[in-house]
DNA sequence: AGCGTCATGTAATGTGTTACATGATTCG
DNA sequence: CGAATCATGTAACACATTACATGACGCT
């Protein structure tokens, strides 16, 4: 990581499902094993090493729950540097690699900015992918149109269908974005016309 | 990797492009950084070790080629072993992790199925993913379900992105798998006619 | 003389997976 | 009383990224 406000993908989930509210462990595990936030780890053998490091970097602090009894469970929450590195990390600009290789990730930091930093830092990140992704899609259409179909059939549909789901992750964000931002008009709107009654 | 016969997604699309034609490594490097193979790596930090382990496993061969000049190129081609390496992993099963994780393995893996094993082969994998894909659609829907978009918006919209796009996939999927059985028998229907002429 | 591309590699580091290990509690 | 689940962790390994290192060739 050259830089210092990123955090890898797993690190990025625990600490937004730990702003969401306290968990331990095994919540979180069980988050990974039984949603669709699978993808960005499974096994404990991620998961304690990541918590572990991210109470040595001080974003987040554990507290052993039933002490006495003979199962404790050590509960994390998020601290306020945890939550600094959070919103940094939120906040960091969505590149052509994000949209080549963790697209699944940028939906991640979406979901999160909107809980954590607000409607708007979500809508920005929606629109910076859709961004990206169009500055992209011109090389992949002239790569499609360098691989006459006749050639490599299969090697042409597949790149085909990677180009579609692009124009569709598109067509979402800019749908998304604009219903939210409409949303937050509609919302202003109204709350203008009450205040002149 | 508990099974032998899986290859890390890098080395299965090296032998793939190994399967094409011979090549450099530092052909291979190009293909990465100029197409939209671009995900599968990066940089030569692991191409060149990749490349070392394949020869080591026995699956490609290594010639020096301009061996007198002062800027010779070592030229990888694939050997019998790694064909049958190649072969193998193209076979494997696509289970619910490469959906979740590695879906576009798959497609990889049905692009190079299709040039190096045949159309049944390539039509197997679509109609497996779609399968898989399908199998696991109703569990994303009662999660999306138990998720009220009056609750967490923003990952409500995430989730039913992802839902939408697994659908994307199977529509495309089966689309192109039967296109790929029509345009089989449409040749045997061919074929036949012309016996009977 | 310097820049970009050709061409190959290594070392340190980060990060995740697999497999292993341990033990308590609850439900049938 | 056995199986599933609760609950936490470690060790060996695989794997990729980043940064570094080297040097020739061709063009301006």
């Amino acid at each position: 990581m050259a830089d210092p406000a990123t955090l890898s993908p797993l690190k990025l989930a625990l600490l937004g499902l730990l702003s969401q509210r306290p968990r331990s462990g095994y919540d979180l595990l069980k988050v990974f094993s039984q949603t669709a936030m699978g993808g960005f780890s499974s096994s404990p053998g991620a998961i304690y090493p990541a918590l572990k490091w991210l109470v040595r970097a001080g974003h987040i602090a554990g507290a052993v729950e039933n002490r006495d009894t003979l199962r404790p469970r050590r509960v994390y929450r998020l601290i306020d540097a945890g939550t600094e590195a959070l919103k940094a990390s939120l906040r960091m600009p969505v590149t052509r690699d994000d949209v080549m290789r963790n697209a699944d990730s940028v939906l991640l930091r979406f979901a999160f900015a909107g809980e954590v930093l607000g409607r708007g830092e979500a809508v920005r990140i929606l629109e910076a992918y859709a961004d990206e992704i169009e500055s992209y899609l011109p090389e992949l259409k002239a790569q499609l149109a360098a691989l006459p179909k006749s050639a490599g059939p299969y090697g042409w549909h597949a790149l085909k269908h990677g180009i579609d789901m692009y124009r569709a992750d598109t067509r979402w964000a800019r749908k998304v974005a604009n219903e939210l931002k409409e949303q937050f008009t509609a919302r202003q709107a109204r709350r203008y016309a009450s205040t002149i009654q």
